[in-house]
DNA sequence: TTCCGTGCAAAACGTTTGCACATAT
DNA sequence: ATATGTGCAAACGTTTTGCACGGAA
């Protein structure tokens, strides 16, 4: 794979980037320090790296995917109304999930635990409305 | 609310569905008996259902919104490959999970628990590549 | 009669892709 | 020199919306 100023920079904006944000949220961030990089270069980077394993695609149900530096196994809290995504330590989590082998021909190989809350901007602005 | 035909209509197609159609797989099996519908409308009644509890989305993690005729509690487990979903019976999985109330200012309501796999058919078709 | 719901078409939205040009190797 | 990556713009699939008309109440 080529090195180029374009990848370095989105990886570098990600690994600055606590929020997990969207394809749209990195693409605004990396043309802070380069203007003229295209959105179609931040999807096709994205995309090669998370196939490399060097950040994970956060598939919170809704719409747009979101993107993170940090590929450690972690969990993934999220306000279900503003669609804000937080971190859970996994030391904070206890799981224990028991399920077949196979479902109506469907071979089962993992399971994904999602978190969903409110935060606390969104609380607070429920009250006003 | 107002009864009219096309929202008996749509709720009928997705009580006869047991594979959690699209809205578009709902638009097609609609348009079987009442050919004039529109797409807008399926989308409107769906949404009007959903929030009524008459019909469940199906929040699978970045591609189209699935709908779900059954609202009672189960699991729903998901080819990663072609997407389609399978119900579990709640008997067969057991869950003991435990988490933070808040983390980082977002107040956790709940989780959700989706199952991850592959069906036989996509197994099949990957040993052909 | 009065609105709510509809059909239609266009827009919105996130994402992907075709192409010619640029550039890392 | 070559092939991979880029910018641009158009295409794509899903969902939403504006509008005038139709039909349930």
């Amino acid at each position: 794979m080529r090195q180029t100023a374009q990848r370095r920079e989105i990886l570098r904006v990600l690994r600055c980037s606590r929020d997990h944000p969207t394809a749209s949220e990195v693409y605004a961030r990396v043309r802070g320090s380069m203007p003229r990089i295209s959105l179609g270069t931040v999807y096709r980077n994205l995309e090669r790296l998370c196939s490399l394993g060097e950040v994970a695609r956060i598939e919170v149900s809704g719409r747009e995917m979101r993107f993170d530096a940090d590929t450690s196994s972690h969990y993934h809290l999220r306000c279900v109304e503003c669609g804000r995504v937080v971190d859970v330590d996994p030391a904070d989590v206890s799981v224990d999930v028991h399920y077949p082998e196979e479902v109506d021909g469907v071979r089962v190989t993992g399971c994904r635990l999602q978190l969903l809350g409110r935060c606390r901007r969104c609380l607070a602005s429920d009250s006003d409305v």
